[in-house]
DNA sequence: CAATTAACCCAGTATGTCAATAGGTTTTTC
DNA sequence: GAAAAACCTATTGACATACTGGGTTAATTG
């Protein structure tokens, strides 16, 4: 019943992204240092999110991520629905590649089951990077810091805790 | 993301005294071997389920275990909130003793796991083990066998896929 | 009263996933 | 051609989960 590190992390990137949307190419050096999280660790889960075409990198000098579309037209689902590993279904016989249960038609439980992934589905379906990033502004300008530059700081940080 | 087997276990143990709900009390030999699990494994299970007041247990000779109020009486939520292990909350920081947050008044995500986690709640608190009972019985009505023993037998091992 | 039965208790193991690390290769820019 | 940054492959350590084993206590029954 737990979202994974992973997600929180790949979610984590996104709203990074989203803070520093200026077109340019996004180090994820600078992705991790901000996020204070492992490197090394963040290039596979950004690697899953390049795959699935939630954002693009370019290689070399200069080099970088960016998004692919605007906030507005990412869901929370469209992040965690790729990077939890173990499969989002909440038990195993309803994963992808599951043989078929022998008493699934019969199983007083599975209709269960079934709806409650489409519950979760449905929550992180109408939530978008947009809503997480009106959410860190508005925070924002309700604590206020007295030195813009520690605003720019705090606000460049924010996603840290997701 | 997962349900735990000690939660999907509990629920089978939970079924299976409401179709055994007879009064009497019923062997954890009994129900292991119609639910196919280990007993010494279900053993840990079925404390957790006594120590919070979702069954009673009789030792000695002829004891066993059984329900402490109607099916109708408990819900999905009442026995897998008390049987997965790890906590319910979504994510760590909204744990039972979790340091609080030094971010958590600025935190963008915060709200959006709370009220998945009361989404969850919510979801699980309408399903009750009747209701459970119930689809098992109307599965089997629409799934005759020929022999009123095989009925009875297959009732008897309905939640097997739980 | 003694034998049996079944819940109760405590400790240990094995497997597997998750989080994280390490080192190297390719691509691009300047 | 040197630097920078994404990309790729593999391995590790820690921890939780699922499961096993052996023994103790309480209740029934002949």
């Amino acid at each position: 019943m737990k979202i994974s590190t992973k997600g929180r992390y790949a979610l984590r990137v996104m709203v990074d992204l989203g803070l520093h949307n200026t077109g340019d190419w996004i180090r994820l050096k600078d992705i991790a240092t901000r996020q204070n999280i492992s490197e090394k660790y963040l290039e596979a889960i950004v690697k899953t999110l390049v795959t699935n075409s939630l954002l693009e990198g370019k290689r070399g000098k200069n080099g970088g991520y960016r998004l692919l579309r605007k906030p507005a037209e990412y869901t929370v689902w469209d992040i965690i629905s790729v990077t939890e590993t173990g499969e989002l279904a909440p038990v195993a016989c309803l994963e992808e590649g599951a043989e078929t249960c022998p008493m699934r038609n019969e199983c007083p439980t599975i209709s269960m089951w079934q709806d409650f992934g489409n519950v979760e589905r449905e929550y992180f379906s109408k939530i978008t990077i947009q809503d997480l990033l009106d959410k860190a502004a508005g925070k924002a300008a309700a604590n206020p810091k007295a030195d813009p530059a520690e605003t720019a700081l705090y606000i460049s940080q924010l996603s840290a805790c997701l």
